[in-house]
RNA sequence: GGCCGAGUAGUUCAGUUGGUUAGAACGCUAGCCUGUCACGCUAGAGGUCGAGGGUUCGAGCCCCUUCUCGGUCGCCA
């Protein structure tokens, strides 16, 4: 091996064009292929601006020739030569004009056959590729994605900083037992007390929770908190951040004001708080047709005050057999339903599982509601209590539209959800709770009902979605101490325990507390989502899998006993 | 923690009703080849069928346990 003494990079591999031919350059980079003719090699040199063909000819340089020979895939070199037009030329690369005649070849690190080969959409299985991380991420693909990951996080920074934030560094130490931080939630509203009005960080957030494709336990976060302004003032601030990203990383103009769904209607038509509305299949209510019908599953569903509701796919008779229904049902089945009716409509006319038992007329009425005059339509109608069929035709939304296809590609359906509930009613507990943390404000003319009805209650909430997935969440705080221990009351939480759990954010309040209000935005979904990634793995680069592990390194470890005593921790034993 | 799916060569996969020596493609190694760019041609090497146990004359295939991974539900104020 060699080494780089003296030798001086004068290009990437993606930079020369037709017009620098005749010039002498050096690069360096990793040996994508090499294509040994005979008494010719081809070598193409990637690095992660792109591939530059480097030509070696025995006839004019053999001893160079003989050891272009002996490279092999993913070997580091750095090579200096004459850039000279092809005669073969490739249109497929931006370089395909020229290629490196090659003065001078050094190996400056070789390579095992590595495990995969480094090429976008490689085959190799996800497990294989996060072992081996490092060789993973010098596919293209995961080049930009970084490389625009990065740009986004620029551009936030830049955007903010025009907008009068401050970046502030929270800490890290917050009292759990990961002594890891699950948000800056209070040391941005103490920020607030302290008067920097504008606070922005992107910040390492961390939870203690199982991951999925768009979550994992370890994330970043741009948060914001802004004084002296009400929600639609951080709607704004939000969206014109939104208008700048999709401009610089898509080159599309966003159009605002966003549209925005309260969280009663986004529940209502598409059974989900965080709707993918790119395409229709919205939820209709039947219950008013089938109340008095021989079905006895939906007659009984309305009279228990629950509701009878149904989605309706178009052109999906062909596209689901049988089968795939039950599979369907099944799947309702595992979030908790306790199953779903389902109709086929073909030319040859209807056949389901529930239509022996309603008279012609009331069936004619359900699929006049359902909008299912053609033939080929599938529906799906449940009958149960409303949140318990809201979800379920949310998921089953979400399927359907996955198997048949019909979730266009390349656009961006960002919302807002607006009037979340202020209380949820937990069925184990028998009482409301909080929906969110308890500083989030009620709406004004909510606060009549706060002790009355706990059903009636909207917060100042506002949630981002982008294409069903939610990519930020924030609320108005409350910065009245009346108002506030009103709060603890109905949450149940005493003067003491409210006290000792944030205590100190209390305190601070009394020394003058301006109105204020922020949102967090996960940067990594915000990047997946305009990259249209599947996974956040896409644009992590060192994500965790399954268990929270890491798999490259192993992490988490073992500790040893040194590192528990200096910690103060014990393990509990078997 | 629940449910669904996957695990066979370096990689992606096939493997029939349980039956001889587990195959293919790509990759890899060697040889040939002067314009390739998924170069081509010829030959070759490469396997604890995730692990453990069971049934059987015989298991990649059937049964049990377990591990790993993916998706998802719970969870995510």
């Amino acid at each position: 091996m060699e080494t780089l003494q003296g030798f001086k990079r004068t290009n990437y591999c993606g930079e020369p064009r037709l017009a620098d031919a005749g010039r002498e350059i050096s690069v360096c980079g990793w040996v994508q292929r090499s294509r040994d003719l005979g008494s010719l090699i081809f070598t193409d040199l990637r690095d992660r601006t792109g591939i530059l063909q480097l030509a070696f000819d025995d006839a004019t340089e053999p001893e160079l020739f003989k050891k272009a020979a002996t490279l092999r895939s993913e070997y580091v070199i750095a090579a200096r030569g004459v850039l000279r037009e092809r005669s073969a030329k490739n249109a497929e690369l931006p370089t395909g004009e020229v290629e490196l005649e090659v003065k001078e070849l050094r190996i400056l690190g070789e390579s095992e056959t590595p495990p995969f080969e480094i090429v976008d959409n490689c085959p190799t299985n996800e497990a294989t590729r996060l072992k081996y991380r490092y060789l993973d991420l010098r596919r293209p693909v995961l080049q930009h994605n970084l490389m625009m990951r990065h740009k986004i996080a620029k551009l936030t920074r830049d955007y903010f900083d025009e907008n009068g934030f401050i970046e502030i560094e929270t800490p890290m130490h917050k009292g759990s037992f990961y002594a890891l931080p699950q948000s800056p939630q209070l040391y941005k509203q103490l920020s607030m007390v302290a008067g920097f009005d504008r606070y922005m960080q992107i910040a390492r957030c961390f939870r203690d929770e199982d991951l999925r494709a768009d979550r994992q336990p370890e994330f970043t976060q741009i948060d914001l908190e802004m004084s002296f302004v009400e929600m639609e003032d951080i709607l704004a601030m939000t969206e014109g951040f939104m208008a700048r990203v999709f401009k610089e990383v898509l080159g599309r103009e966003l159009s605002l004001p966003l549209p925005r769904l309260t969280y009663a209607d986004a529940m209502a038509r598409y059974g989900s708080d965080k709707p993918d509305t790119r395409f229709g299949m919205e939820i209709f209510d039947v219950s008013d047709l089938v109340k008095d019908c021989g079905f006895g599953v939906f007659a009984s569903a309305v009279a228990a005050g629950g509701t009878v509701r149904g989605i309706c796919a178009k052109n999906a008779v062909a596209s689901l057999s049988r089968k795939e229904i039950d599979k369907l049902i099944e799947m309702i089945r595992g979030i908790g339903g306790k199953g779903i009716a389902w109709a086929r409509l073909t030319g040859d006319g209807v056949a389901s599982s529930f239509a022996k038992f309603l008279s012609e007329d009331e069936l004619k009425a359900l699929l006049d509601r359902a909008g299912a005059e053609t033939g080929d339509v599938l529906l799906f109608i449940s009958g149960e209590d409303e949140s318990a069929v809201l979800s379920q035709l949310g998921a089953l939304r979400l399927e359907v539209a996955r198997r048949l296809d019909i979730i266009p590609h390349g656009v961006m359906h960002p919302l807002w959800i607006v009037e979340f509930p202020f209380f949820e009613y937990d069925r184990e507990l028998g009482q409301y709770v909080a929906m969110h943390h308890p500083f989030t404000a009620p709406l004004d003319e909510c606060l009549p009902y706060l002790e009355t009805d706990k059903s009636k209650v909207r917060a100042k909430c506002y949630d981002l979605v982008l294409n069903g997935i939610e990519l930020c969440s924030g609320s108005i705080r409350i910065t009245d101490p009346a108002l506030q221990s009103r709060i603890f009351d109905l949450l149940g939480l005493s003067h003491e325990e409210a006290q000792l759990k944030f205590g100190y954010l209390l305190d601070a309040f009394r020394y003058g507390a301006p109105p204020h209000g922020g949102l967090a935005l996960g940067l990594d979904r915000l990047v997946m989502q305009l990259l249209e990634c599947d996974s956040l793995r896409d644009v992590v680069a060192f994500p965790k899998v399954q268990n929270a592990s890491e798999p490259m390194t192993g992490a988490p470890g073992n500790v040893d006993q040194a590192q528990l005593d200096e910690l103060g921790l014990a393990l509990k034993s078997e």
